[in-house]
DNA sequence: AAAGCGGGGGC
DNA sequence: GCCCCAGCTTT
């Protein structure tokens, strides 16, 4: 696997030497939950602009939002600056070493703290994202897909098989999560090119049986509250301020639900009161 | 353990 | 139209 990831792996910029350990996290972050490819020219301009913690610290709250303009869940870009924020308040502007410290950061929680122990201090770390999850689902257990949420179990299958050498950890911890997004996909993956088809696959040797029926239930998003936030937050990108008027427009039928929507942002902190409409905090 | 939280691309 | 994506936080 470690020899097919120098082969096959992708060239990101976060995996190059000189990535600092704050880009790495940067990027960390921009990834839950979203694709590398729509990741990517948001993560340059960010360390563009704010290349340390520092200078995220003080930059304007509106521009951050702007900045990670539809990577979704603005959220994280609160957390990010809040991260930012306390490695300069209480680790002198350097990201802390340690699952533990990491994780007492806005915004990181368990993956994100094992991957930036494993990727940014080259330390050894369980790091657990969907893709190594699936990948040990299929090899070990000989599921199609691992379990909803987060086990136990699976936490002890991935300590167990993860080398105990640190430097081989991380190497193994890039492979097997490379490996799960390029080819042992969730939907169709492509065994023919994967190094682990054969006795190394629990699931392959089984004969790549499906997943039981109905294990999978995705959140809906066509005319949820999420949706509806997130087209405020669009206008409130592109203008800064949306009034009253404009925000009604977007569900026409639910004046309620739009008022509901702009009160959680403004909760959230994504969003500030405006006379009647909000704008950018 | 479950729900809420964006947005887009692949199939 | 359905499914998935380098998850976190709150309940």
């Amino acid at each position: 696997m470690i020899a097919w990831f120098a082969d096959a792996g992708r060239d990101l910029p976060w995996r190059h030497p000189e990535a600092s350990a704050w880009s790495i996290l940067v990027s960390e972050v921009m990834l839950q939950q979203t694709p590398v490819v729509r990741v990517l020219p948001r993560w340059l301009d960010w360390m563009d602009r704010w290349p340390a913690p520092a200078d995220l610290a003080v930059a304007p709250t509106a521009e951050v939002l702007r900045a990670w303009d539809r990577l979704g869940y603005p959220r994280r870009a609160l957390r990010l600056q809040e991260c930012a924020r306390a490695i300069v308040a209480e680790h002198g502007g350097e990201v802390p070493r340690g699952e533990d410290a990491l994780s007492a950061l806005p915004g990181i929680g368990e993956y994100t703290a094992a991957a930036v122990t494993a990727f940014a201090h080259h330390g050894r770390a369980v790091v657990l994202d969907t893709n190594v999850r699936r990948v040990l689902a299929r090899t070990v257990d000989g599921a199609a897909l691992p379990p909803r949420s987060l086990t136990a179990a699976e936490r002890r299958t991935a300590a167990r098989v993860l080398p105990a050498e640190p430097a081989r950890s991380v190497a193994w911890n890039q492979a097997v999560m490379e490996l799960g997004a390029l080819v042992c996909t969730a939907a169709s993956p492509r065994c023919e090119e994967c190094p682990l088809a054969g006795p190394a696959c629990a699931w392959y040797t089984a004969g790549r049986p499906p997943a039981p029926e109905g294990s999978r239930r995705v959140q809906a998003f066509e005319g949820t509250d999420r949706q509806l936030r997130g087209k405020i937050m669009a206008l409130l990108r592109a203008n800064d301020t949306a009034h009253e008027k404009e925000l009604l427009a977007l569900d026409a039928d639910d004046p309620l639900r739009v008022r509901r929507c702009a009160a959680s942002l403004v909760a959230d902190g994504l969003a500030a009161a405006d006379g009647t409409g909000l704008r950018l905090p």
